[in-house]
RNA sequence: GCCCGGAUGGCGGAAUUGGUAGACGCGCUUGACUCAAAAUCAAGUUAUCGCAAGGUAGUGCAGGUUCGAUUCCUGUUCCGGGCACCA
């Protein structure tokens, strides 16, 4: 009886969906799991073998805590939204609804080859009306919330409205217009229209002007990707800014609490660091300049971390989108200010960040130093970004390098408040020198000057105190269709909400995915939805993907997107895992959305991930040919264009080299049949293979010429026979052709060995390239476990004799080393243990079924088919998926001695075996008496001998 | 430029707290079985000197701490990833 994969797999495959052997509840009474991948967008390109190595990660870890007895949630759906889907229909007239269907159900078919533990009657897309409606739902609670930065979370609107009522918004002031003051009355005077417009400023998902990417030649809103050079990336047509009405979510709000959460989660440090970056908290001060003879422009307010360098600046610069360089800006400057707008405005994002220029424009005002009295030019420059604390800095030139850059670049002068830390090439951004030429901060080193700068800005009514943040509010929409519409009404400029009854907002079927006249949304093009003043844009791709982790806990609610009862008892998802590309976009907005929920009391915790695991990622091993570029006399140049010779790797060396060319010669000769020919420049060019015809390094001649049909009539020269391929490591991508597709894995080695060797390749987080090459021995492996059981020719070979202590002690050894590796997320290690647990099984004769029944417990999660098989072979009813992991039983792994080490000076020398319960001078004794320790010794007493109990035996000389 | 990882045989990797470096697997070599091949089994496989016993070197490089360092510290090189005018 052969171990016959093929049949096992497909016969266990039915028998699970059958008994619905996946199926999960939410039986309370269970202690729970909740193990979630980061579900994938159904792409067009289907699975290679890269993608599934998260996947069965995280499978072999929720079959193992079923095995432990938790009740374990693994869920799968797909976000199905997105832009590539929508792309495709514009390329290819196919609606993306029928396009994101083919692909899941291809998705669903390569997912269902590997045989994961997916619940799959608890999947969803997040384009199902019954998905989105409750993306809709949040979104209208978000809508209906604002930030109390007194309570220090999310509350209803209708809270503020009763706030603001009483008092005005004196204790509340307004994020997103901070200049906005007003009283009870003020607000009682106001008009409903300007009172929607100021609780709009308070909203946690908000309507605001943004700008965009609009190229007029395509009529379209464009990415910041698909400019280049401040072109458009198709047709590179003139691509200009714009401003146009978004949505925003006000992310900002959070800021704080999510980086004081990831103090209370399990992710790597790397992961934490890039959350850190990107909200990027810094601490400094405002301070207000008033502006030389011009008392109407009002202050000129500056964000800077440095107040400590305050009289080491030289020129103020502003950003070109300031609100105040119009009115600032003296009649001298005025054409020379224009101009420089225009060549700012003509500038991409892109571009300006391709190419730093120096670039800039006196405005001819001054700024008035509060302090030394000073006037101070005011600059404007791109390098100052308007989106960043108040969009206007000072300069510091001895302090900082863009600064110094600039002072050089427009020869202004540079003053040096710190001494000999600066050295007149660049600038110095140190915080330890002593001050100088700074007023009453002479004499102090300069991060303790910091506070007192503050505090005397403060006390002159000037500056204050203050913390920037890096990340911005989130943009929330796009002006595309294949996104959750807004479930919003616009009425005389006022946004408002649909009333719940009328979720879903179903997205209609449109036939052609053109933005509107004014560069909204296709959907703007229906006649049917403008008619009702909806809202033109749609939600973008993670805003789907930012609660779905909460829906499968109570998939098919229709009442609420997930019941209080259901996301009490799942919780936090355990154990989440997901590559690091989500580090800034997914992971920040799931947990802000997550934040939300808990502050409105709709879930009881606010952090969504309790331990994130990001896998590494596959990298492609590509492979190449070289083909001869061939002159000389005759036709051989035509000769070769139908008939391409290809030279192995080993013998392309430069063309040049006489030996080189003297065996392309024989064999050219050779291959034409024509002994005339002599070669000159023999150029050679690298080519990409499809990487699935190559064994290892070793080109099939045969499947090569069929490749392609312009290779049907391929000639090679070969060293020893062979052709050998060159290699490279590059991104996985069919363009490379070095992809490979899991499916042919699965059908030529089995699920089973698929699944392990993948995990036995390395650390899951690591990233490494795809070697195919290494399967074979997993294939091996699994054999090999199978002839415990079962022989060719005696067939089942497997007793139900009583295990000796030896084949207990192998069995416990294994288990406690395959659980240890398994809760460790050490599955290559985990691999390996069960290997030498089946070597030394093996070596034993042990064919017993109580130790045998263990093994096959233990490989459950690794190899599911090929266990249940031979727990069923083994006589026992009812699924191994079922069965208790087996507890490591102690005695078995009590040794009484040990082989120690015995080094000599730190190296090893010998081993002698010896009790573990033995004392220092036992052991010394021991080991002293020993003849090869006496020849290291050379008669000498040796100066120290060091026992470390289980460990080692060290003798220093 | 800044920040974060990493570097171990021909290859993927192991060594969980400072304690036998190279587990496990691939590849390779030799042998058994076979007409032959595949499969399987057995032996070997860091380099180097040696018939062997054994010696010497050895975890990117240079130092340091320690009885003892892949592991800790300092410096340095290379590779990978992230951020990038954030005042």
């Amino acid at each position: 009886m052969e171990y016959n994969f093929g049949d096992i797999e497909k016969k266990w495959q039915q028998r699970w969906i059958a008994e619905g052997a996946y199926k999960v509840s939410n039986d309370t009474s269970r202690p729970k799991y909740y193990v979630l991948d980061m579900f994938p967008y159904p792409s067009g390109a289907g699975l290679h073998v890269g993608h599934p190595l998260g996947y069965i990660a995280s499978d072999i870890f929720a079959r193992y805590k079923r095995l432990k007895g938790f009740n374990v949630l693994h869920p799968m759906g797909y976000d199905a939204f997105g832009l590539p889907a929508e792309q495709y229909a514009i390329d290819h007239g196919i609606h993306p609804a029928v396009s994101t269907e083919n692909n899941i159900t291809n998705f669903r078919k390569q997912l269902d080859n590997i045989a994961f533990s997916f619940d799959w009657d608890r999947s969803f897309r997040t384009s199902d009306p019954g998905y989105y409606k409750w993306t809709q739902w949040i979104f209208l609670q978000l809508f209906d919330s604002w930030y109390d930065k007194r309570e220090n979370k999310a509350v209803p609107i209708e809270w503020l409205v009763r706030i603001i009522e009483k008092e005005g918004n004196a204790a509340h002031p307004c994020p997103g217009d901070a200049s906005l003051r007003f009283t009870a009355a003020g607000w009682a005077a106001f008009d409903d229209r300007r009172r929607q417009e100021i609780l709009m400023h308070y909203r946690l998902a908000y309507c605001g002007y943004g700008e965009v990417n609009w190229c007029e030649a395509l009529g379209t809103v464009l990415a910041n990707d698909e400019v280049i050079n401040g072109v458009s990336e198709r047709g590179g047509y003139p691509v200009v800014k714009k401003k146009l009405r978004q949505w925003y979510l006000r992310i900002t709000d959070y800021a704080d609490r999510l980086l004081q959460g990831l103090e209370t989660v399990d992710y790597s440090d790397a992961m934490k660091e890039m959350q850190t970056n990107w909200i990027g908290k810094s601490f400094g001060a405002e301070i207000d300049f008033d502006i030389v003879g011009q008392p109407e422009a009002g202050k000129l307010r500056v964000y800077t971390t440095r107040p400590d360098t305050l009289f080491g600046v030289d020129f103020m610069v502003i950003s070109p989108e300031h609100a105040l360089l119009d009115t600032v800006v003296t009649p001298a400057q005025r054409a020379a200010m224009d101009d420089y707008l225009t060549y700012v405005k003509s500038r991409s994002e892109r571009e300006r960040m391709a190419e730093k220029k120096i670039t800039g424009c006196f405005t001819g005002a001054y700024a008035l130093h509060p302090f030394s009295g000073l006037h101070i030019p005011v600059w404007t420059s791109e390098y100052v970004l308007a989106g960043y604390g108040t969009g206007a800095i000072m300069a510091v030139p001895c302090g900082d390098e863009r600064d110094f850059k600039f002072a050089r670049h427009f020869d202004l002068p540079v003053t040096n408040i710190i001494g000999d830390y600066f050295n007149g090439v660049e600038a110095n951004s140190t915080k330890e020198a002593i001050l100088q030429n700074s007023g009453f901060l002479d004499g102090l080193v300069m991060k303790d000057a910091i506070l007192i700068a503050i505090h005397h800005l403060e006390e002159k009514g000037i500056g204050s105190r203050k913390v920037n943040y890096r990340m911005r509010d989130a943009a929330f929409s796009r002006q595309r269709y294949w996104g959750e519409p807004f479930p919003i009404v616009w009425k005389d400029g006022v946004a408002s909400a649909l009333p719940e009854t009328s979720l879903p907002l179903e997205l209609p079927h449109i036939e052609k995915y053109g933005p509107g006249p004014e560069g909204e949304g296709p959907l703007a093009n229906v006649p049917a939805w403008t008619a009702r003043h909806l809202e033109t844009n749609t939600m973008p791709g993670y805003a789907g993907s930012s609660w779905y982790f909460l829906r499968y806990m109570d998939p098919h609610n229709d009442e609420t997107f997930c019941s209080r009862a259901a996301s009490d008892y799942w919780g936090q998802v355990d154990l989440y895992i997901g590559g690091t590309e989500h580090a800034v976009g997914h992971l920040l907005y799931s947990r802000m959305w997550t934040k939300f929920l808990f502050d409105r009391g709709f879930i009881g915790h606010d952090e969504p991930y309790k331990r994130l695991v990001n896998q590494g990622m596959i990298q492609g091993s590509s492979r190449f040919v070289y083909r001869l570029e061939l002159r000389g006399t005759g036709n051989i140049e035509e000769l070769s264009k139908r008939t391409p010779v290809f030279v192995s790797a080993g013998l392309r060396g430069i063309a040049t080299n006489p030996q080189f060319h003297e065996i392309v010669s024989l064999n050219v000769r050779n291959i034409f049949n024509d002994n005339s020919i002599e070669l000159e420049n023999i150029a050679i060019s690298e080519l990409h293979i499809d990487v699935n015809i190559v064994d290892g390094l070793e080109l099939d001649l045969q499947a090569f010429k069929s490749w392609r049909p312009e290779y049907a009539y391929a000639e090679f020269i070969l060293e020893d026979g062979k052709y050998i391929c060159g290699a490279e490591v590059e991104k996985m991508s069919k363009r490379l052709y070095n992809t490979v597709n899991p499916d042919v894995l699965v059908d030529k080695f089995g699920a089973d060995t698929f699944r392990m060797y993948e995990m036995f390749l390395g650390p899951v987080e690591q990233s490494k390239p795809w070697d195919t090459k290494g399967i074979e021995g997993v294939h091996r492996f699994l054999r090999k476990l199978w002839r415990l059981f079962f022989d060719e020719t005696r067939g089942k070979v497997w007793k139900t004799d009583k295990p000796a202590e030896p084949e207990w002690k192998i069995i416990y050894r294994t288990i406690k080393k395959v659980e240890d590796a398994t809760e460790r997320f050490s599955f290559n290690t985990g691999v390996s243990a069960l290997m030498i647990g089946v070597n030394e099984l093996t070596d034993a004769k042990c064919h017993k079924k109580d130790v045998l029944e263990k093994l096959v417990i233990i490989l459950t999660p690794y190899a599911p088919h090929v266990a249940e098989e031979l727990w069923e072979q083994l006589g026992n009813n009812g699924s191994v998926l079922n069965a208790a992991y087996p507890a490591v039983e102690g005695q078995y792994l009590v040794e009484l001695a040990k082989n120690y080490p015995v080094a000599i000076n730190g190296k090893t020398r010998l081993e002698l075996n010896i009790a573990l319960d033995a004392t220092q001078q036992q052991v010394e004794a021991i080991v002293l008496a020993d003849d090869t320790v006496q020849k290291w010794l050379a008669g000498n007493p040796p100066k120290k001998v060091i026992y470390v109990k289980n460990k080692m035996i060290n003798v220093v000389v």
